[in-house]
DNA sequence: TGGAAATACGAAAACGATTAAGCGACATGC
DNA sequence: GCATGTCGCTTAATCGTTTTCGTATTTCCA
């Protein structure tokens, strides 16, 4: 690898020199300047990292922390593009991704903040994790910046998607296709899940529906099994809903199976809604209704904000910033409003 | 950061001494050894990656590159769970993964090659890219321990889910449920096609089939679409298939909406298979058959190969490790033989 | 007991960059 | 005419490690 020794050799100057051409410093001539950037571009110069990340201690790198053990990462669909956004958003400000190593386990391995600590990052993306471990405290505590997804800590800034409006818009959409009576089946505890019973429950409250106990359920998110297993109770209510809520869309798809499996059309005989909005949702016939959340948007806060905190850490506000979804309407949900019906006959 | 020096300072010996104690070196006494790890352990003592990179040309950093452009990436199922295993795989040994940058495109931007010697590297993992462009053939002619995952460059270490394999296991499965007018739906031209659909043709002949022109169409990759609209034209030929293979599970969505809308059933009216074994493909009603692609043991052996030949170069082979993947016997794909009608009568 | 070998440690150079301080030359101001 | 300022460059220190080589001490054996 060419140095910036070997630049300094050929153009006959220092290397103090040759650093401030290459970084555009003020004192230093045109002509230098040029000569020199000429030189190292024939040369096929480049910076070495470390040593730069040595002197000034910046890496211009930006760890992301996805937990695998119980959480599902990388290969669910939400994070996975939340990721994707992520990435494409700091590669083009000139940051790299590093994963924060979560699978080394050995002797003495380093606890999540040494590690970032270790490998220099600017900063650090919680994006999928166990947000009450003691490891992510420590992290949080650190003195590194930080932002997390979906989760919120004290004097953290953190991206959020709108669980609390999006669940009161996908309730509201269902409510005005006419139907009263909707159970839930919600995920398993967690910041968000509350968020969204919450919301649940107010929007419920709000439109005037009466929600029996018996319609709130629960199942962990992705599990197809437990939702077929709660839809398959829900159906054999005396009274049952004519619009069942999933967890996410992933969850939504077993109960569409328990509803096949038992002679039942969706939505002609009952309606179902996800969230989450994953791709395969407006692929499938019928195409699930579901609470889309903008990935995009949520990725490219996530990074923008993060830079932000590492390069003007002073005049960054430490905040949450909410992001918005949106009812993605499928055929899943029917209307049995009167009035359509009427529409429909004329 | 608490460094060398300030342990050294404590224990009242030299740094060197200090890298020797904490590295296990030969040279040391086994009491001053003792200590000094005790006091860095109190003192709660990490390394400097930045500057044992400088000095070592090490970084236990590898790079996964991952090219959004054409390819869809980290949004892929198929590559998300092989980033996944692979991921795991290289941190259980102490190595951590970052992105490749592809996004940054600014002036003067780095190329993968320089990226990935100035990031100091000491491995790449090239695994979802266009393999044909400029930079990727400087790259893999660079000096960095490469290694690709479903493409053969010449000299460079690969791993390849078995295609031919498995489409001999598809179409042969497909054969024995008694079906004879097989069509093909293929994706767009790239080394895994070919293997694809030649393994196709000599599987088609082996079993004796004839194959005619109008059954193979092409359609891109993971585009609903684009397998909708071919499977209306299959459906229209004056001998429809009693099969369709699609490039993929996610194209076989496609076809699946085009044979319902058409009020035909799967598998009863025509079967269906697709390619990959994605998730989703085991929780809709049909379950997709499918051929299921070994992504853990693919992650697996992209790291363990990659780490093999950054550790041990001289007697690490230059080879291609093939992994197989397996026929996922779902419920789209019908039997249709007269003895196992027969079968069913008795 | 003397000398060779083994052992334990330190001094210093190096990796490749950044940056504060300094220095000569020349122009400017009063 | 002398202090002062500016420009363009160099010198040298520094970041936190690793590693070579040298040296002092101990051990061992003839």
């Amino acid at each position: 690898m060419v140095s910036m020794k070997d630049i300094s050799a050929v153009c006959g100057v220092s290397v103090a020199t040759v650093s401030k051409a290459l970084n555009d410093q003020s004192d230093i001539g045109q002509e230098t300047k040029k000569r020199i950037r000429q030189v190292a571009e024939e040369m096929g110069y480049f910076p070495n990292t470390a040593a730069k990340m040595l002197k000034t201690n910046r890496s211009y790198n930006i760890g992301v922390l996805f937990n695998h053990e119980d959480y599902s990462g990388l290969t669910h669909d939400y994070y996975a593009f939340v990721l994707d956004s992520l990435k494409r958003t700091v590669e083009e400000k000139g940051y790299d991704i590093t994963f924060v190593n979560t699978s080394d386990r050995r002797a003495g391995a380093m606890s999540y903040l040494e590690h970032c600590k270790s490998r220099g990052f600017d900063g650090v993306a919680i994006v999928c994790t166990d947000f009450y471990s003691p490891e992510i405290l420590q992290l949080v505590r650190g003195t590194i910046p930080i932002i997390t997804l979906d989760h919120l800590f004290n004097n953290v800034c953190a991206v959020m998607s709108n669980n609390v409006q999006g669940m009161q818009d996908l309730l509201t959409y269902i409510y005005k296709k006419g139907h009263r009576r909707v159970a839930y089946i919600h995920g398993a505890d967690s910041a968000v899940t509350q968020s969204r019973l919450s919301s649940f429950y107010r929007t419920a409250a709000q439109l005037g529906l009466t929600i029996p106990d018996e319609y709130i359920r629960m199942s962990p998110y992705r599990d197809t099994n437990g939702a077929y297993a709660e839809t398959v109770r829900l159906l054999e209510l005396r009274e049952p809903p004519t619009c069942i809520l999933y967890p996410d869309d992933f969850s939504a798809f077993g109960g569409f199976n328990a509803i096949q499996e038992r002679g039942m059309r969706i939505p002609d005989d009952i309606s179902i809604a996800g969230y989450d909005g994953i791709r395969v949702a407006r692929h499938i016939e019928p195409t699930l209704t579901t609470l889309r959340q903008d990935t995009e948007e949520l990725g490219k806060m996530v990074g923008e904000k993060l830079i932000s905190l590492i390069e003007h850490p002073k005049i960054t506000l430490v905040e949450t910033l909410v992001v918005e979804g949106h009812v993605f309407e499928g055929n899943s949900v029917a209307d049995i409003n009167v009035k359509s019906m009427k529409s429909h006959i004329r």
